[in-house]
DNA sequence: ATTGACCTTCCCGTGCAGGGGAAGGTGCAG
DNA sequence: CTGCACCTTCCCCTGCACGGGAAGGTCAAT
């Protein structure tokens, strides 16, 4: 299959596969007698594997180390198990960052919904944030 | 005071006043005789205005749009209450996306973390993503 | 006179994950 | 023959908020 019903297969674009071989995440493509790229099923499967990287957050570059692990013949699993692991800690943290960041944000739009602009102090642009 | 002192005062770099006034955020700065930028107390409260909001979480563009409003002479403050109500909207969508996130990837870290690795499956890459 | 700490403008690079569009080749239908 | 959909490589652009470093000017102290 060319490399259109590729991505449309799995939801992605053209330009996001090429893109995708450039950067290693793909191994260089068969090519047909006129230089298209000729895709088989083994691509698909890795396309949807990326994929649901994506969804669990992964980003590229971590997504990449796992596919070099298992195209060196090495099962991923303990590497997956540790980007995982990370990922769990820098969501705690981000969300928890957030959290405070929503509160924070709160207590000032509180404090504007109660406020009149009429004591809006131009030296401090606004006196309410 | 000039730039480096400016700069200091508020916890910024030189390099970060200069692009405020290149993106419109600073008017176009007073000039000493040689060439040097000149600021006075109200570039330092206006850039203590800018560090408030930006540890509320807006953007740049949205701090150039309050300090415009600011500085055609009406308050802002209507416009403040609701880039900060929006805020709070997407805040709270992001958090929300993110605690459905991390549900998933513990689901996965769970999987994998009871797993054994001879039963993963080649030609999915990692059967427990 | 020369150092050293400032300052100026200018352009390019960062991270992330692609997207836009040019210029040209291929293959099939009408 | 022409149109159309698809493919190729190539290079630059996006958003976000700056940072790095070059090449050169200025000023006070030594």
């Amino acid at each position: 299959m060319r490399i259109g019903e590729a991505a449309s297969a799995v939801g992605l674009t053209s330009k996001t596969i090429r893109f995708y071989e450039d950067r290693g995440l793909l191994p260089p493509a068969a090519r047909s007698a006129n230089g298209y790229r000729e895709y088989g099923p083994d691509t698909i499967s890795r396309l949807e594997f990326i994929r649901r990287c994506q969804s669990a957050g992964l980003t590229l570059a971590q997504i990449q180390e796992i596919l070099h692990i298992r195209d060196s013949g090495t099962t991923p699993c303990t590497r997956v198990r540790d980007i995982l692991g990370q990922q769990l800690i820098d969501l705690d943290k981000t969300i928890a960052e957030l959290t405070a960041l929503r509160a924070s944000v709160a207590e000032h739009f509180r404090t504007i919904d109660a406020a009149d602009p009429i004591n809006c102090d131009k030296e401090q642009i606004c006196s309410y944030i």
